[in-house]
DNA sequence: AGGTTGATAAACCATTAGGTTGATTAGCAC
DNA sequence: GTGCTAATCAACCTAATGGTTTATCAACCT
């Protein structure tokens, strides 16, 4: 499935922070590292739904795993995160042009036409 | 459903990015407001789907709608664009304090004050 | 060796997401 | 009125998600 393409990372990603759980993974992983039972201490679901948790955060590649004996550390990938916040200031850049545009719309109504006026609840 | 907090304004946003339709109609909304069967047009689904994708980003609220007659204009809504980023950028910005913690673990785990820290590497 | 701990794998269940097709509403033009 | 168009609704299907429980694996420690 992950190919590795732009596309997919993104898909991954968002889809990623689309869960509050993971949402809560990733802030608790901006403090530091932890082990998947200290990531899986304050939930209430069991550690092996954590664990696919994390599964899916490592596949987004926004979190990355060490040894440590028995132990499998897991860190932040703030690099990623980047990327997800450089997708979506290409859009929110526009912001101007944008409401521009909104405007244009709005205003253009009473010119479009004439009996587009009637608005009826 | 979506009671307007905030966790389910980031579940729903960050859900609608995940998918790569959706990540297009935003693209293409960023260049001006458009109607449903304008933003299917492109596409290689019916129009009937790219309208349930356009729920979904409303629901999100990173888009909305106005009336044209019996045209339902498409556009834009930056400021929830900006709240993801907002979101993302709490974690980004702690991107050198945490290649800092990083570094301890790797090279001084007895540093690292948690509970049970066995080094063996 | 046996035993405990951290973490995953496998099988399963309920819910949802993305897509389809077919029918329906709302508004404009004639 | 009839007809056309934009858009949604409804029912349905398949595949994926998030969760569980049970079992397994790997590494440590006596």
């Amino acid at each position: 499935m992950d190919t590795g393409n732009d596309d997919d990372l993104l898909n991954a990603a968002f889809l990623a922070l689309s869960d509050p759980v993971r949402r809560r993974l990733i802030s608790r992983l901006s403090r530091g590292p932890a082990t998947v039972n200290e990531l899986a201490e304050p939930f209430a679901i069991s550690k092996q739904a954590v664990s696919k948790h994390i599964q899916v955060l490592e596949q987004a590649q926004l979190v990355t795993r060490s040894r440590d004996a028995q132990r499998r550390p897991v860190h932040l990938n703030p690099a990623r995160l980047e990327a997800l916040t450089a997708w979506i200031d290409q859009y929110r850049l526009v912001r101007e042009a944008q409401f521009r545009s909104l405007d244009a719309v709005l205003h253009s109504n009473a010119a479009h036409g004439g009996s587009s006026q009637k608005d009826r609840k």
